[in-house]
DNA sequence: TATGAATGAGCCTTCATTCAT
DNA sequence: AATGAATGAAGGCTCATTCAT
């Protein structure tokens, strides 16, 4: 079925499985329905996952960790100024969004749904880099007190960005089928919205 | 169980229904559920709604419509200044969400993951007042001319506030499991998330 | 199917999984099979019973009752002799089980394979009739003074008929079938054993 | 794991069967749970045995071997009083099943529950060693010529020991759980028994 | 000899739905 | 209007067994 040299089946099976769990969320995929899929036997999918949670969890840990670990990733902004260190963060998480455009919803459902997952999600949570945190804390502080920002709290801030971002991934499916977008007006859509958030932001904090 | 105050049990299953699907969307109910917690036979769901569709098409409609007329009401604001109806609007639509919290998660999800509902969407959304937008697009146009306001589209303006009021209300119940909140740190989360979003936007469009 | 108008489904259910579940024990008879068997579908089972363990336990506590609420069951035999009495015991508990021969086997057996129903076990056991028993080991005592019984405690007594009495009915399918009887050879060996045993255990007190 | 001391896979594979068919029974043992307590691949265990039923039937034949065989065996009881060579022949018995205390059940029980074996049990019992039976069946028919046993017939003894025996080992383990014995107050009633029964035969066969 | 992969069959259970009453 | 009975379909899961290596 596959045009590259069969992969293993294993990997077939968390391939097919990532994409219906994504598309479906959890209670809609069926383990049946993945390895018609993929092709193999229903067995087959409790043979390497043992069970339907199980095959869950691994997708939805790795999409988790995926999504949290490039918030605050922050590669050689040592020198930038704040303004831009800011962009260069929403941009980033809006282009990691951008590429993994079902996740919020997988996760924001699943987890209460779920709610047995929250634990994952607690600890998952504690491994965010809390001094990046605290350095940007810092700065920020700085460009409050030297009048190149207004008054503002780091967390608000950051919520402000996360909803703005998520909340388009969130949203997207929907005005698209409604409105029914074609591919290109989408792909406009999303290249102005992440222009927008910016400027949204960034205007906002002026002093 | 009282024989005079007894709503009807349409009625009655209608309510435990919302109840239901608001709380674990779609396909986490099941009809045999809805009919214990009414206290009644199984098949009079059926009876009265004919399909777990119907019943659950008649709900999200109901909640679609509530959700969205909702959004351009602007009672009472015809002699306001520009900013103070902007954040009028942005209060009623955030109050609106406070009232009926889990209704965007549910129209989100059920949107995405059951796409037939999508006609009945476009239906409704062509009955939203495109008389008020057209004013309130002119208003904002004047503003702008007359430098009170930077430049800034409409659409992008409204499209901001749904997002920031409407991720709020997505990701509240994952993070207030996640961190453990109480009803006090939840409300005033609430509260203060209600004030940072005007309080955002109005800082955004200043010139 | 039955010559005798319709008896309810779900009594019907219920014979059949009792016919079943002692020729077969709990693991080897499946619900399917059931259903099958009664002529009905197989959710009908769940319908009304709803777990294969529900239905097994119905079976189960009805026949572990009617097993142990027969044994020390001694009507009007107020003014027999003590031998009289004893013969009257081992005969009536005898007859219960050539009534219900499949019984010891389903508990001994089900007792041991599903631990948990121990404790309905140990309920039930607390309901015998103390104070019978209390009566009998006085009666009995009151024999071995009178030089008319040999020493010995009413509990061993009690082991041994129970031990004859049950070891019959465990083996006689073993045998039954290793030895190819037929239902005469077989009857004819019961009614013999009846004897046997009664007369065995008089001998045995003897003084 | 030892590379010197290990013993072949295949014996330690019937090992492990043993104790697991013993402890739950045919139905209740999967392949699956006998490979990953022997620590080696599922498939193995087909290997070697072809079968689940097969491994289970050697098992079987090798248990009832033991069991009957032992019955009448007589070492070095040439000279005894023929009392004593009954009271041998009783804790023979006895310690065989007290050494293999699963072993009743488990033949019992699958005997009954899947009929197939017989064959295999027949052509064993043919095995047994008639010549032993008749010269015992001689010395009890001399023994009642002189008055020093009443008239009894030897089948009758014989199954009324095997009776007394079998019965207290297929018993103990709901007793035991019950009345939540541990194991000295389960040694304690074994050992009782086991004097009891001797003593219970040898006072009943008395003129 | 030994194993990982793969499969078909079966099991228990739940569900939405229908129908006669 | 309301219900108990009944059903077909599907779902998750386990199991004994086979096969290529």
């Amino acid at each position: 079925m596959d045009i590259k040299g069969e992969q293993s089946l294993e990997q077939a099976i968390l391939e097919v499985a990532e994409k219906l769990f994504l598309e479906k969320g959890f209670a809609l995929t069926s383990t049946t329905e993945i390895a018609k899929e993929v092709g193999c036997n229903q067995a087959l999918v409790h043979y390497y996952f043992r069970t339907k949670d199980n095959l869950f969890n691994v997708i939805f840990e790795q999409k988790f960790k995926l999504l949290f670990q490039g918030i605050f990733e922050m590669k050689n902004t040592g020198e930038m100024k704040f303004q831009d260190k800011l962009k260069y963060i929403i941009e980033s998480h809006f282009d990691l969004l951008r590429k993994n455009p079902g996740i919020p919803a997988l996760i924001l459902n699943e987890l209460s749904r779920r709610p047995e997952q929250i634990d994952t999600l607690r600890e998952k949570l504690h491994e965010l880099p809390e001094k990046l945190i605290l350095e940007l804390n810092e700065e920020l502080q700085k460009e409050i007190e030297n009048g190149n920002v207004r008054e503002i709290s780091l967390i608000d801030l950051m919520v402000t960005i996360l909803s703005l971002n998520i909340a388009l991934f969130i949203m997207l499916p929907v005005v698209e089928k409604a409105l029914q977008w074609d591919v290109s007006q989408k792909e406009f859509m999303i290249s102005h919205r992440r222009a927008e958030n910016v400027d949204f932001i960034l205007k906002s904090i002026r002093p």
